[in-house]
DNA sequence: CATGAATGAGTGTTCATTCAT
DNA sequence: GATGAATGAACACTCATTCAT
């Protein structure tokens, strides 16, 4: 099997780091032995050792895949105008996904993957690469809400923006614990706490008693 | 009769459970070995296989001590008449305690039983009985406010309480991240956002200083 | 007919040979890996199995290639009459190779080939050939010598050609490990040590005291 | 097995390098597992680690017994006033080991110790400085045998004392490949040949032609 | 009881070799 | 013929656990 495509090459790679998901879902980084990997992809240990250099590579691909895929997300939810329509639109897309077993598979991974980052220093990097850029934004926007007067300056942005994340951290943590948790009447809350966040305020209002 | 007392039983386990926290912080769980922790405690091999059936037995036991330790800090806070004052102690209380680093260190931990918990039922268990007592207890004091007219009935208690516990699990996990997350403004945004879930709402309708 | 010509083949094993003496001289043969001889080759893994059974057989062919030179040029110099200048042409040819840089990296293998041989059945039949088929001869002259009254008859021929072979190789092991052994002073006692032999003898002069 | 002797950890470490020598003796280094060392000892492979670091410090260690075996050998032989004595006793003392099988299949390691110095520094400075002491005071000898007028002014003392070890090294190799080979004769012809170094010159002969 | 040397199944990884293209 | 991706047996090494002392 001589000289293949580039195509061929990334649909391989992709074989593999889906059964090393499948694997980690089921088992953890630490208990999925290479073995395992091997017999979900249908490869050879070989074949694996031929497109990651090691099994912490593998994880790492993984984390910088999830990384990618994140930012897209966010960046195209949090792109809006207007705050609270950008975050509602967020909100819905990140927990649309949730109906998809495969992204419930990988959202167990990505709560080992925030373990693992306390020990792993490019998974950290990747991990808050991925938390700390949409927060950044996410403060900025705030920022600019306070500026119109559509938030109380008392708030600090920045913590504000912590806590909108937290919300999706803990959700993902918790539907993991446990498959049943609705996604709907959490993302109602959610939705509820932002609003209240703004509310009696508006762009055009002007400052008012707290 | 047996041959040591069991307060000396009873110090040497818990010498055993601190050495393995302090080697689980530093390495995880998978990454520290057993003989890691004989060097840590002082004590020898066979010395912790008399006190615990196997590593996981001590996983197990750091588990149901950390669990024991949050279900009296929740239960001391949320035992309050009422609910705002209450969520006000709790996470004045439990984020005062992370200014003590033996306890940063333990909720480094604590972020590993999170993703150990998805494998390990007993685990699992413990994370959830740590999660769910406190979150059906806050649901209820949820319910009671709106019975009392003091949240809007729109919103699903159940989901509230699962959000203020995702903000407690997000900022800990934001904080293992990156250790120089200030706490301060963060518990002052989540009373705000406390607030603001009340706002515009009294029980009685009384008058409200802010 | 052949789909390319012999020369062609034969370029193409030659390719193979020194690329893999080059990687034996840097890595020794055990750590050289097929992909090494790969790179260094510019063929392919498939070319190289296209020429050479296995590895091994590779090992086996530069040991035989090596073999037939050794062997060429000792039969070229030992093939005079007089024995003193034989052996004194032979010191110097064989001496003289050590200039070439190739020739020391040659040596280096050879080294290693000594070892294998005592594993290798193939190689020890090589290496035997090229050693025991010289000091027969080697042997023959001496015992000439010795009828000629030119040697003292109470030496052993073969032990006395086994010595002088076991100045060779006692040099190149000396030079393998410190490449800055000079070879002239050696070259010199070397010839001295064999006039000293013949010393106070000649094939004209009737035999003597030992 | 708790606390042990450091009489009993010498014994295994020593039954850990036996069988590692009786497996290279047979297979050669590369060729045998630490599984072979394993059954040879009698051992496990966890008990292996726990003497040796690795399958390459067990080498190393071989390497320096046999070092500190030579060195012993030779400093016992040459501490004798007189030089061919010296010499004489060195050559006696040292191929009347080799009636020793142990001996022997030692023999067989030190010839592959040899070719693995050319890509271990530390084998190579154990095997260097087993060859490289001895040959200083050796030429130390032969410079003082010089003063006395003993050898002739025209050799290097140096390159004879290579020239004494060549002769040594050859004969290991040489009998490595075909045990068969007698010693007798091969320390009779040495010894002839140190003899004849010395041939018509004494310390209280005034110098000769040579 | 406590010790720690010993165990051995299991790990991640390599590499000589093959064979579909 | 030439290619190089794929194979998979084998490797060096680890570590949770045991048990003789």
């Amino acid at each position: 099997m001589p000289k293949v495509s580039a195509a061929h090459r990334d649909a391989r790679r992709q074989q593999i780091l889906e059964a090393a998901v499948a694997c980690f879902a089921r088992e953890g980084f630490h208990r999925t032995t290479v073995q395992d990997i091997v017999r979900e992809s249908g490869l050879s240990p070989g074949a694996i050792y031929g497109y990651f250099a090691s099994k912490d590579a593998i994880v790492d691909a993984m984390g910088a895949d999830r990384h990618a895929l994140e930012l897209a997300l966010i960046a195209a939810a949090v792109d809006a105008a207007d705050l609270r329509q950008a975050l509602r639109r967020l909100s819905r897309e990140f927990f649309a996904l949730l109906r998809d077993p495969a992204e419930r598979r990988r959202r167990r991974v990505a709560v080992q993957v925030w373990a693992e980052a306390l020990r792993n220093p490019r998974l950290l990097r990747q991990v808050r690469g991925g938390v700390d850029r949409p927060r950044a934004r996410l403060a900025d926007l705030l920022r600019q809400a306070q500026a119109r007067g559509a938030l109380s300056p008392a708030l600090s942005p920045d913590a504000v923006a912590r806590m909108m994340i937290a919300l999706f951290q803990g959700f993902i943590l918790q539907q993991a614990w446990d498959p049943k948790v609705a996604v709907e009447p959490y993302v109602a809350a959610l939705d509820a706490v932002v609003d209240s966040l703004f509310a009696g305020r508006s762009a055009t209002d002007g400052p008012r008693r707290t």
